[in-house]
RNA sequence: GGGCGCUUAGCUCAGCUGGCUAGAGCACCUCCCUUACAAGGAGGGGGCCGGGGGUUCGAGUCCCUCAGCGCCCACCA
């Protein structure tokens, strides 16, 4: 295409990068640039599993980095002729926007309410004023989905908007939710799939349990925090009167002590092998017991069992088959009944803590210990680390409830093993992060809780008849038919009953509980594939298993690890082949970035104030898996390339031949050395930067890319500037025409899944379509206009002229100064090099007369022209 | 306690399968308005590549070990 139009009046006499950004987003989505083809078959997709962002609150810098690295990689698969499947998911399922909408309007999720289509919320505009829980309005699941989908949809608007300013090459289209209605479908159906193989189970079970909350949670969910604590010395008795001493941190769970356990080798307690010991205070008589996870060293050597107050309490009663006394309740009280085991003065004792948190419940327990003098010296302050609910504030209690699980390996070698499997066939990225999924999998004590008490979230799709007494039958689920998904068990009516019968004897009951988030975004692949769904286009077969998982470090055991779960029981197969893990932000003091440190920068006022190119630039730059400090330096840098991009362009495009643009010096033939030893460069670097990005090493194609490019602008158009103007005849100015084509359109090429506004904005100087459904840059062709030239020519070429300058900046001199005469002085093999240069050297260090001389090593003598 | 990662110029980091005098940008110093670019260009100073061993003709790169920092995991009486 070399229309005049192409020659001139589309290049800007003054490039500006002001205003680009807002034209491109409209350009793309006008023209639906990034649109998936539905008609691509399997081997012709790159399928993205893309995270979907929690919706509660605003983007921050650490989206804008992972989401671009994950973009770029996009770009490039796209322009290496993929059709890339690019989908975005809000999710807005779970804990985080349950309390939002709370919040926001004033209400509070009641599933024993029926739906009301006429519901109004007593606050709108977010104006519900807090800790006012009292009043809260109640209302049924149907009407809080409503409401969140109200308030999130203002955030997903913005979120979009941003994504789309940071130049994502998102299809848009392909959007979904995680509450949203096909979402609860594919994520009851898979439920149901699971229930129906046998993957998943209800169990009456001793669990962690968040009493804020008040809900089971997951170990997944974990994390440890260090507290302070106590060792309490207690004076148990033997059965000849004499004491055995026991520490504890734990003395409130005294009335809940089962056993006393040792260790088996420890000659210590041997001897108490079948005795019984009593339990101070309370009196009770318990078993001396003995197994291998009883620390010698640990305290007095010997631990009392309780139920429960940690999870070694689980192993042992479970594996000693030891009686259950549970004292502390759902709220995280002390229950209304002491147990059976208690008798006499133990249970007026234990009347006293009847009802009391657990802080309470301790401080009357230890004042009944000193009371009855058993408790030996004073409490000896600790530092340990105790579990908590990720999102909570109170230690985890250990509570027997009944609940759902999906099997993952905790309890299963066969399983885990399998699921190791899966992860030996993904390639992690980089890929000591498989490390993390291994250790995972290894460390599982357990199957995956999925059942939360909570309000919010995709409902457990089941129901349970009740008995003539009104009791569930849990052994007999009712499941909905796979039709009438999604299903809310809470106001739909199974089939068989009317709705008249909920909660009645004989009737039925809907299960209360919601599935756990993950629970629900472990099938991100399936949700955005249409998976089991209306899919006329046949979208599941052509993107699944798919190619690309990108995802933070930090959500492997979580995301990741579950995401394989699901695949492995529904398709058994991997969910993708390569799996991206992407490093934090951290501030300059090398802290994680977050709210609540306040270091948090808003994502827009950079894409403002340095522009998306140069912000992506920066994102760009950090290595994969790695985490990277926040450093607007590294964004100035990319404003920098960006007008250099634009600048360098200019020049190049301005060289059109007449009649002609720059584009129809593309097939010219490359006639001069310099040229042909340019492009031998740039061959090297497109293999370079395909290698890096088919290793999704985002970030050494940049470096690579934006190395070559200072070499092209500082050296190569220098040293071909004056030829360009025909300075020694068309013909040579021709082949310069030719080479800056070819580089200028490679260039933006390798330059575009980074700087996708800038390259767009310089291809319209030119070219016509979009830059980015170009083919990504062929280095068999570069070598081909190269000849046989060697890459070396324009790197001993910039050294030379280097040198040639050296003398001009000592003598304090402008660079026009010219040369009278200088000698180069190298080696043959060096000189020879640069034989057929040597006019386009002289070119452009000024210089009448050049000379070379063989030597050891590069070095110029020459003689300036005196000042005029 | 186990595992993993990091440690290279004042700062932020490249240095892939070991190979010419260790690189980039920022910052600092000097100079230059040269017709792509002064939000630029040319040049310069600055590094026992965390410490100690070893393999090798040769180690920032491989092996061992120690130290510091960070992350993940762990049964936290």
């Amino acid at each position: 295409m070399n229309t005049p139009d192409h020659a001139e009046g589309r290049i800007p006499a003054k490039p500006t990068l002001d205003g680009i950004e807002s034209r491109w987003v409209d350009q793309w989505r006008t023209d639906d640039t990034y649109a998936f083809d539905r008609s691509a078959t399997r081997d012709e997709v790159f399928a993205i599993d893309t995270p979907p962002p929690t919706v509660s609150g605003s983007l921050h810098v650490g989206h804008v980095f992972s989401y671009t690295h994950t973009d770029t990689i996009a770009r490039y698969q796209r322009m290496r002729g993929k059709d890339v499947f690019y989908p975005m998911g809000w999710d807005d399922n779970g804990l985080p926007t349950e309390r939002r909408v709370q919040n926001y309007f004033g209400v509070r999720c009641d599933p024993s309410l029926p739906y009301d289509p006429d519901f109004e919320p007593p606050a709108t505009e977010g104006t519900f004023p807090k800790g006012s829980d009292k009043r809260q309005v109640p209302v049924s699941r149907p009407n809080f989905i409503e409401l969140c989908d109200r308030l999130v949809v203002e955030d997903e608007k913005a979120f979009e908007n941003l994504f789309r300013l940071l130049g994502l090459s998102v299809d848009w289209s392909l959007l979904y939710a995680t509450i949203d209605e096909r979402s609860r479908r594919i994520s009851q159906r898979s439920f149901l799939n699971h229930l129906s193989r046998g993957d998943a189970y209800q169990l009456q079970a001793p669990s962690l349990w968040d009493v804020t909350f008040q809900t089971a949670v997951a170990q997944a969910e974990l994390e440890d925090r260090e507290r302070p604590s106590a060792y309490h010395t207690l004076r148990f008795t033997r059965p000849d009167g004499s004491d055995l001493l026991i520490d504890t941190t734990r003395p409130e769970l005294l009335p809940a002590c089962v056993a006393v356990v040792a260790h088996p080798d420890d000659e210590r307690y041997q001897p108490l092998e079948g005795a019984t010991i009593t339990t101070p205070v309370y009196g009770v008589e318990v078993p001396m017991v003995f197994h291998e996870l009883a620390d010698p060293e640990k305290g007095t050597g010997t631990a009392m069992i309780c139920t429960f107050g940690d999870l070694t309490d689980v192993t042992w009663w479970r594996e000693l088959n030891l009686p259950a006394r549970p004292v502390i309740g759902r709220n995280g009280r002390f229950v209304d009944e002491a147990p059976d085991a208690i008798q006499g003065e133990g249970r007026e004792r234990y009347a006293e803590v009847i009802g009391k948190t657990i802080h309470t419940g301790r401080e009357i327990i230890v004042e009944q210990l000193q009371a009855a003098d058993q408790l030996v010296g004073e409490p000896k302050p600790i530092t340990h680390p105790v579990k908590f609910y990720e999102k909570g504030d109170k230690p985890l209690e250990i509570i027997t409830t009944r609940q759902w699980y999906i099997r993952n390996g905790g309890r299963d070698d066969d399983l885990a093993k399998a699921l190791i499997d899966r992860g030996e066939a993904i390639a992690f990225h980089p890929d000591y992060m498989r490390g993390r999924y291994r250790n995972w999998v290894e460390g599982l004590n357990g199957d995956w809780l999925i059942s939360r008490q909570r309000f919010f979230g995709v409902p457990i799709p089941l129901w349970y008849p009740l008995d003539a007494e009104g009791e569930p039958v849990y052994d007999e689920p009712l499941a909905p038919a796979a039709e009438l998904l999604p299903i809310d068990p809470s106001t739909d009516v199974p089939d068989g009953y009317t709705a008249d019968q909920r909660n009645k004897p004989g009737g039925f009951m809907g299960d209360p509980d919601v599935m756990d988030t993950w629970a629900t975004s472990s099938l991100t692949p399936q949700i955005a594939a249409l998976w089991a769904e209306d899919d006329p286009d046949g979208l599941w077969a052509r993107v699944y298993p798919y190619d690309m998982r990108p995802q933070g470090h930090d959500i492997i055991r979580t995301w990741l690890f579950s995401t394989v779960v699901r695949s492995h029981f529904e398709e058994d197969s991997v969910p993708w082949h390569n799996a991206c893990l992407s490093g934090w932000i951290l501030d300059p003091d090398r802290k994680k970035m977050s709210k609540s440190k306040g270091n948090v920068v808003v994502p827009i006022d950079l894409l403002e104030q340095y522009g998306s190119d140069a912000v992506r630039y920066w994102a760009a730059s950090g290595r994969p898996g790695t985490d990277t400090a926040f450093d607007e330096g590294q964004m100035k840098i990319g404003r920098r390339l960006a007008i250099k991009l634009l600048n360098a362009s200019k020049f190049a495009l301005g060289m059109a031949p007449a009649g002609g643009g720059l584009a129809a010096a593309l097939d010219a033939p490359v006639t001069e050395a310099l040229d042909q030893s340019m492009l031998a460069q740039l061959a090297s670097l497109v293999d370079d930067a395909t290698a890096a990005f088919d290793g999704y090493d985002y970030a050494r194609a940049l470096e690579r890319t934006e190395s070559f490019f200072w070499t092209f602008t500082d050296d190569y158009i220098e040293l071909v500037k004056n030829r360009a103007y025909a300075s020694r005849g068309d013909e040579a100015a021709a082949s310069a025409h030719a080479a800056l084509a070819r580089a200028l359109d490679s260039l933006l090429r390798l330059f575009a899944p980074f700087l996708p506004f800038v390259t767009e904005e310089i291809w319209s100087w030119w070219r016509d379509g979009s830059l980015h459904r170009q083919p990504w840059p062929n280095a068999s062709a570069l070598r081909t206009a190269a000849g046989d030239a060697p890459a070396e020519r324009l790197t001993v070429a910039g050294q030379v002229l280097s040198e040639l300058r050296r003398p001009k900046t000592e003598a304090k001199l402008s660079l026009r100064t010219p040369i009278t005469s200088a000698t180069i002085t190298d080696t043959a093999a060096r000189l020879a090099l640069i034989t057929d240069a040597i006019d386009d050297l002289a070119d452009a260090s000024v210089a009448a007369e050049l000379q070379t001389a063989e030597g050891s090593e590069l070095s110029v003598a020459a003689e300036l022209a005196p000042e005029s």
